[in-house]
DNA sequence: AGCAGTACCTGGTTGC
DNA sequence: TGCAACCAGGTACTGC
């Protein structure tokens, strides 16, 4: 489930194997994941990786004719390795170096994407996206929305929806999905029903500091593989056993012993302390 | 415009 | 034991 640790941790793994290699083949074995691959990334032929980089949840990787953008979906994988390495099921593309290795996406669910940009240009998928939750002071210089207490606050007034769906819209602050949601909510107190608007100014610094530790100790630990997730590198990441209540249903809280409980919201559960949260 | 609900997809698990 | 139903969930889409 790759949210925004996974996909740094994926980031970083990759970054010491593309920088500065030129890319000889790209081998589509499917022309759709997510949507079509579009004939573009066809650009990146011969091309030399200038940078590695992540926006939200997304990979881009660039060239000097564009950037190839990658999203892993639910269940995405991006994996150096040796070019000889046999094809397994759902391996679905493969950018071809100048090494003697590869890079190799597989996505099993195929929710991922690989799109590409222009030099230049900035693709409808990074559009609308909402402020990075953990900006360096580049960013907040070059970002118009900075993710703190006061843009939290503001925004969210006079929002009806349920407090996890508002900070898992990537308009809202990019790179939160299902899991640190739920961890950033128990450890800021607040209730995963909760309507958005009613949240206060001081539970908006709660929770804008929690989701901000909590994805930088993610990364720190190399994400969170609870199915499928692998660094680049083939090594799983250790956040699982940090977790305090995502898929803990039922099972006692860590801080307070309650009885962990699970709310509906849509489709999706939510599992929250009935003490801790309020 | 905001929001709830649905679809997409496959593999693992559950239930009869 | 075998097979169907269900669940996981990021995101775009639909319709109110």
């Amino acid at each position: 489930v790759p949210e925004l640790p996974e996909v740094e941790t994926t980031c970083l793994g990759l970054s010491p194997h593309l920088l500065g290699r030129k890319i000889t083949r790209i081998i589509r074995r499917r022309k759709d994941l997510r949507w079509p691959i579009p004939d573009a990334v066809e650009l990146l032929l011969n091309q030399r990786i200038e940078a590695l980089s992540r926006r939200a949840k997304y990979l881009l990787l660039q060239a000097e004719s564009g950037s190839a953008i990658w999203h892993l979906g639910m269940s995405g994988n991006l994996r150096i390795l040796s070019a000889d390495t046999p094809i397994k099921t759902h391996d679905h593309v493969d950018f071809v170096l100048d090494n003697q290795t590869l890079l190799r996406f597989n996505d099993p669910r195929r929710f991922g994407c690989l799109m590409f940009q222009h030099p230049g240009e900035t693709h409808v998928l990074l559009k609308d996206l909402g402020p990075e939750p953990i900006a360096t002071a580049s960013l907040r210089d070059q970002q118009a929305l900075f993710f703190d207490a006061d843009y939290l606050f503001r925004r969210s007034r006079k929002r009806s929806q349920a407090v996890k769906h508002f900070l898992m819209d990537q308009a809202t602050v990019v790179g939160v999905g299902n899991i640190y949601v739920a961890e950033s909510l128990f450890q800021a107190g607040v209730r995963p029903t909760r309507p958005a608007g009613k949240i206060t100014r001081a539970e908006c610094a709660k929770l804008v500091k929690a989701i901000q530790e909590i994805l930088q100790f993610a990364i720190t630990r190399g994400g969170t593989t609870l199915r499928d997730f692998l660094a680049p590198d083939g090594a799983p990441g250790y956040f699982e056993q940090e977790l305090f209540v995502y898929g803990r249903a039922g099972l006692g809280c860590k801080n307070c012993k309650s009885i962990l409980q699970a709310a509906d919201l849509g489709t999706r559960q939510s599992h929250f302390c009935p003490r801790c949260q309020k």
